[in-house]
DNA sequence: CCGGATCCGATCTGATACTG
DNA sequence: CAGTATCAGATCGGATCCGG
Protein backbone atom coordinates (compact mmCIF):
# COMPACT_ATOMS: atom_id res chain seq x y z
CA UNK A 1 0.00 0.00 0.00
CA UNK A 2 1.05 3.72 0.30
CA UNK A 3 3.89 5.48 -1.77
CA UNK A 4 6.06 3.47 -4.02
CA UNK A 5 9.34 2.50 -2.67
CA UNK A 6 11.76 4.94 -3.21
CA UNK A 7 14.30 3.47 -5.97
CA UNK A 8 17.52 4.94 -3.98
CA UNK A 9 16.29 3.55 -0.84
CA UNK A 10 19.24 2.03 -0.68
CA UNK A 11 22.31 3.06 -1.28
CA UNK A 12 24.71 1.23 -3.32
CA UNK A 13 27.59 3.44 -1.81
CA UNK A 14 27.06 2.37 1.40
CA UNK A 15 28.01 -1.45 1.62
CA UNK A 16 25.79 -2.73 4.35
CA UNK A 17 28.32 -5.29 4.78
CA UNK A 18 30.43 -3.36 6.92
CA UNK A 19 27.90 -3.82 9.31
CA UNK A 20 28.55 -7.52 11.57
CA UNK A 21 24.94 -7.47 12.11
CA UNK A 22 23.28 -9.59 8.95
CA UNK A 23 19.43 -10.64 9.36
CA UNK A 24 19.04 -13.83 7.26
CA UNK A 25 20.46 -13.78 3.58
CA UNK A 26 22.07 -11.47 1.35
CA UNK A 27 18.57 -9.85 0.54
CA UNK A 28 16.49 -10.83 3.94
CA UNK A 29 16.87 -7.18 5.60
CA UNK A 30 16.35 -4.68 2.60
CA UNK A 31 13.12 -7.21 1.62
CA UNK A 32 11.99 -6.48 5.47
CA UNK A 33 12.07 -2.99 5.48
CA UNK A 34 10.60 -2.46 1.77
CA UNK A 35 7.65 -4.17 3.24
CA UNK A 36 7.61 -2.10 6.63
CA UNK A 37 5.46 0.31 4.96
CA UNK A 38 2.58 -2.38 3.81
CA UNK A 39 2.12 -5.31 1.28
CA UNK A 40 4.40 -4.74 -2.16
CA UNK A 41 4.14 -6.43 -5.05
CA UNK A 42 7.14 -8.67 -7.01
CA UNK A 43 7.89 -6.14 -9.36
CA UNK A 44 7.20 -3.93 -6.22
CA UNK A 45 10.52 -5.20 -4.58
CA UNK A 46 12.20 -5.42 -7.29
CA UNK A 47 13.04 -1.41 -7.73
CA UNK A 48 14.91 -0.50 -4.76
CA UNK A 49 16.97 -3.94 -5.11
CA UNK A 50 18.70 -2.54 -7.81
CA UNK A 51 19.79 -5.45 -10.26
CA UNK A 52 18.16 -8.38 -8.21
CA UNK A 53 17.19 -11.20 -10.43
CA UNK A 54 13.66 -12.60 -9.90
CA UNK A 55 15.52 -16.04 -9.39
CA UNK A 56 17.24 -14.67 -6.15
CA UNK A 57 14.36 -12.34 -5.09
CA UNK A 58 12.04 -15.53 -5.54
CA UNK A 59 14.85 -17.72 -3.03
CA UNK A 60 14.98 -15.14 -0.21
CA UNK A 61 10.90 -14.43 -0.38
CA UNK A 62 11.02 -18.44 0.03
CA UNK A 63 13.39 -18.67 2.37
CA UNK A 64 11.52 -15.53 4.39
CA UNK A 65 7.97 -17.61 3.84
CA UNK A 66 9.41 -20.63 5.15
CA UNK A 67 10.41 -18.79 8.57
CA UNK A 68 6.93 -17.37 9.15
CA UNK A 69 8.55 -13.74 8.52
CA UNK A 70 6.65 -13.12 5.28
CA UNK A 71 3.17 -14.15 3.63
CA UNK A 72 2.57 -14.64 0.43
CA UNK A 73 -1.16 -13.89 -1.00
CA UNK A 74 -1.80 -14.48 -4.76
CA UNK A 75 -4.74 -13.19 -6.62
CA UNK A 76 -5.99 -14.61 -9.95
CA UNK A 77 -7.49 -12.59 -12.63
CA UNK A 78 -6.56 -11.08 -15.52
CA UNK A 79 -2.67 -10.08 -15.01
CA UNK A 80 -1.08 -12.21 -11.96
CA UNK A 81 -0.81 -10.29 -8.80
CA UNK A 82 1.20 -11.60 -5.83
CA UNK A 83 1.80 -9.50 -2.72
CA UNK A 84 3.83 -10.03 0.23
CA UNK A 85 3.29 -8.64 3.77
CA UNK A 86 5.39 -8.78 6.64
CA UNK A 87 3.78 -11.41 9.17
CA UNK A 88 3.23 -10.61 12.89
CA UNK A 89 6.63 -12.34 13.77
CA UNK A 90 8.05 -10.59 10.88
CA UNK A 91 7.13 -7.26 11.84
CA UNK A 92 8.17 -7.96 15.50
CA UNK A 93 11.79 -8.60 13.66
CA UNK A 94 11.69 -4.47 13.16
CA UNK A 95 12.23 -4.07 16.47
CA UNK A 96 15.77 -6.00 16.78
CA UNK A 97 17.25 -4.11 13.52
CA UNK A 98 16.24 -0.61 14.21
CA UNK A 99 18.43 -1.37 17.11
CA UNK A 100 21.43 -2.79 14.51
CA UNK A 101 20.99 -0.42 12.25
CA UNK A 102 21.56 2.60 14.94
CA UNK A 103 24.60 0.98 16.13
CA UNK A 104 25.58 0.53 12.83
CA UNK A 105 25.01 4.09 12.03
CA UNK A 106 26.79 5.34 15.28
CA UNK A 107 29.54 3.52 14.70
CA UNK A 108 30.00 3.84 11.18
CA UNK A 109 33.05 5.85 11.11
CA UNK A 110 35.21 3.01 13.46
CA UNK A 111 34.23 0.26 11.08
CA UNK A 112 35.13 2.32 8.32
CA UNK A 113 38.59 2.83 9.79
CA UNK A 114 39.35 -0.93 11.21
CA UNK A 115 39.07 -1.74 7.67
CA UNK A 116 41.36 0.67 6.05
CA UNK A 117 43.96 0.02 8.94
CA UNK A 118 43.67 3.07 10.77
CA UNK A 119 45.48 3.71 14.06
CA UNK A 120 44.29 5.20 16.88
CA UNK A 121 45.86 8.89 17.01
CA UNK A 122 49.00 9.74 16.14
CA UNK A 123 50.88 6.21 15.61
CA UNK A 124 49.88 7.00 12.15
CA UNK A 125 53.31 7.68 11.24
CA UNK B 1 37.98 -12.82 32.61
CA UNK B 2 38.32 -14.96 35.62
CA UNK B 3 36.35 -18.22 35.49
CA UNK B 4 36.78 -20.53 32.97
CA UNK B 5 34.15 -21.08 30.14
CA UNK B 6 31.55 -23.59 30.37
CA UNK B 7 32.07 -26.34 27.65
CA UNK B 8 28.49 -26.83 26.90
CA UNK B 9 28.31 -22.53 26.97
CA UNK B 10 26.94 -23.42 23.43
CA UNK B 11 23.83 -26.02 23.25
CA UNK B 12 24.50 -28.13 20.22
CA UNK B 13 20.68 -29.26 20.32
CA UNK B 14 19.89 -25.69 19.85
CA UNK B 15 20.39 -24.71 16.28
CA UNK B 16 21.12 -20.85 16.09
CA UNK B 17 20.64 -20.52 12.60
CA UNK B 18 16.70 -20.59 13.42
CA UNK B 19 17.02 -16.87 14.08
CA UNK B 20 17.12 -14.60 11.42
CA UNK B 21 19.41 -12.22 12.59
CA UNK B 22 23.92 -13.45 12.88
CA UNK B 23 26.87 -11.52 13.86
CA UNK B 24 29.83 -11.81 11.56
CA UNK B 25 30.54 -15.25 10.47
CA UNK B 26 29.38 -18.59 11.66
CA UNK B 27 31.65 -18.43 14.88
CA UNK B 28 31.59 -14.98 14.97
CA UNK B 29 28.81 -14.50 17.71
CA UNK B 30 29.43 -17.10 20.02
CA UNK B 31 33.23 -15.96 20.11
CA UNK B 32 32.32 -12.46 20.64
CA UNK B 33 30.13 -14.04 23.91
CA UNK B 34 33.18 -15.77 25.10
CA UNK B 35 35.01 -12.78 25.45
CA UNK B 36 31.98 -11.11 27.22
CA UNK B 37 33.89 -11.35 30.45
CA UNK B 38 37.56 -10.62 29.70
CA UNK B 39 40.19 -11.59 27.47
CA UNK B 40 40.53 -15.33 26.44
CA UNK B 41 43.51 -17.67 24.89
CA UNK B 42 43.26 -19.36 21.58
CA UNK B 43 42.83 -22.81 23.43
CA UNK B 44 40.40 -21.75 25.55
CA UNK B 45 38.19 -20.54 22.89
CA UNK B 46 38.15 -23.71 21.38
CA UNK B 47 36.63 -25.56 24.36
CA UNK B 48 33.43 -23.84 24.12
CA UNK B 49 33.55 -23.73 20.05
CA UNK B 50 33.41 -27.73 19.91
CA UNK B 51 34.57 -29.33 17.38
CA UNK B 52 36.06 -25.91 15.69
CA UNK B 53 39.27 -26.35 13.82
CA UNK B 54 41.83 -24.36 14.42
CA UNK B 55 42.33 -23.05 10.91
CA UNK B 56 38.45 -21.67 11.25
CA UNK B 57 39.26 -20.10 14.39
CA UNK B 58 42.33 -18.47 13.29
CA UNK B 59 39.92 -17.08 10.24
CA UNK B 60 37.17 -15.85 12.15
CA UNK B 61 39.24 -14.30 14.76
CA UNK B 62 41.16 -12.55 11.81
CA UNK B 63 38.43 -11.14 10.47
CA UNK B 64 36.95 -9.89 13.82
CA UNK B 65 39.96 -7.95 14.16
CA UNK B 66 40.22 -6.56 10.83
CA UNK B 67 36.59 -5.41 11.42
CA UNK B 68 37.93 -3.54 15.05
CA UNK B 69 35.56 -5.84 17.46
CA UNK B 70 38.79 -8.01 18.80
CA UNK B 71 42.35 -6.69 19.61
CA UNK B 72 44.98 -9.30 19.56
CA UNK B 73 47.97 -9.72 21.83
CA UNK B 74 50.79 -12.04 21.59
CA UNK B 75 53.03 -12.66 25.08
CA UNK B 76 56.35 -14.21 23.90
CA UNK B 77 57.82 -16.74 26.48
CA UNK B 78 58.47 -20.53 26.87
CA UNK B 79 55.15 -21.53 25.51
CA UNK B 80 53.23 -19.05 23.28
CA UNK B 81 50.80 -17.38 24.83
CA UNK B 82 48.30 -15.18 22.16
CA UNK B 83 44.98 -13.24 23.76
CA UNK B 84 42.14 -12.06 22.28
CA UNK B 85 39.61 -9.59 23.80
CA UNK B 86 36.84 -7.36 23.00
CA UNK B 87 37.65 -3.58 21.60
CA UNK B 88 35.70 -1.22 22.94
CA UNK B 89 33.70 -1.14 19.39
CA UNK B 90 33.29 -4.75 19.97
CA UNK B 91 32.12 -4.60 23.27
CA UNK B 92 29.44 -1.98 22.38
CA UNK B 93 28.04 -5.15 19.90
CA UNK B 94 26.48 -6.44 22.72
CA UNK B 95 24.38 -4.54 23.16
CA UNK B 96 22.42 -5.15 19.70
CA UNK B 97 23.23 -9.20 20.16
CA UNK B 98 21.04 -8.91 23.73
CA UNK B 99 18.46 -7.33 21.82
CA UNK B 100 18.34 -10.24 18.75
CA UNK B 101 19.04 -13.06 21.76
CA UNK B 102 16.32 -12.34 23.49
CA UNK B 103 13.63 -11.42 20.39
CA UNK B 104 14.69 -14.73 19.30
CA UNK B 105 14.16 -16.45 22.72
CA UNK B 106 10.77 -14.86 22.98
CA UNK B 107 10.06 -16.17 19.41
CA UNK B 108 11.55 -19.66 19.25
CA UNK B 109 8.92 -21.22 19.30
CA UNK B 110 6.91 -19.48 16.49
CA UNK B 111 10.28 -19.79 14.46
CA UNK B 112 9.86 -23.38 15.19
CA UNK B 113 6.46 -24.00 14.18
CA UNK B 114 7.18 -22.13 10.85
CA UNK B 115 10.28 -24.31 10.09
CA UNK B 116 7.63 -27.25 10.52
CA UNK B 117 4.72 -26.15 8.28
CA UNK B 118 2.28 -25.49 11.26
CA UNK B 119 -0.67 -23.74 10.26
CA UNK B 120 -2.14 -21.06 12.90
CA UNK B 121 -5.25 -23.10 15.06
CA UNK B 122 -7.34 -24.85 13.84
CA UNK B 123 -6.35 -25.27 10.28
CA UNK B 124 -4.39 -28.14 11.09
CA UNK B 125 -6.44 -30.84 9.20
C1' DC C 1 50.86 -23.51 21.62
C1' DC C 2 49.20 -21.18 17.69
C1' DG C 3 48.72 -21.32 13.85
C1' DG C 4 49.62 -21.74 7.96
C1' DA C 5 49.08 -24.64 3.44
C1' DT C 6 46.43 -27.34 0.72
C1' DC C 7 42.49 -29.46 -0.88
C1' DC C 8 37.68 -30.42 -0.95
C1' DG C 9 32.52 -30.42 -0.93
C1' DA C 10 28.53 -27.58 0.19
C1' DT C 11 26.31 -23.45 -0.18
C1' DC C 12 25.50 -18.79 -2.04
C1' DT C 13 24.88 -15.59 -5.73
C1' DG C 14 24.05 -14.41 -10.11
C1' DA C 15 23.71 -14.24 -15.52
C1' DT C 16 21.03 -15.95 -19.11
C1' DA C 17 17.24 -17.91 -21.23
C1' DC C 18 12.60 -19.59 -21.14
C1' DT C 19 7.39 -20.18 -19.40
C1' DG C 20 2.19 -20.29 -17.53
C1' DC D 1 3.37 -10.51 -14.19
C1' DA D 2 5.74 -13.67 -11.60
C1' DG D 3 8.23 -16.78 -11.78
C1' DT D 4 11.46 -21.63 -13.33
C1' DA D 5 15.71 -24.10 -15.48
C1' DT D 6 20.31 -24.31 -16.17
C1' DC D 7 24.95 -23.17 -15.65
C1' DA D 8 28.96 -20.83 -13.83
C1' DG D 9 31.68 -18.34 -10.34
C1' DA D 10 32.63 -17.09 -5.71
C1' DT D 11 32.70 -17.88 -0.93
C1' DC D 12 32.32 -20.74 3.20
C1' DG D 13 33.31 -24.29 6.47
C1' DG D 14 36.07 -27.95 7.34
C1' DA D 15 39.55 -32.22 7.15
C1' DT D 16 44.16 -33.13 7.01
C1' DC D 17 48.80 -32.35 7.18
C1' DC D 18 52.82 -29.35 8.16
C1' DG D 19 55.72 -25.52 10.69
C1' DG D 20 57.81 -21.96 14.01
Amino acid sequence: MAAPLDPEMFDPVCPSDLSPVRFGDKWAGMIIRCLEAGPRRFSELRVPLRGITAKVLTRSLRTLERDGLVGRTVQAGPVRRVEYALTPLGRGLLGPMDVACEWTGRHWDELLDAREGVVPVSAAD
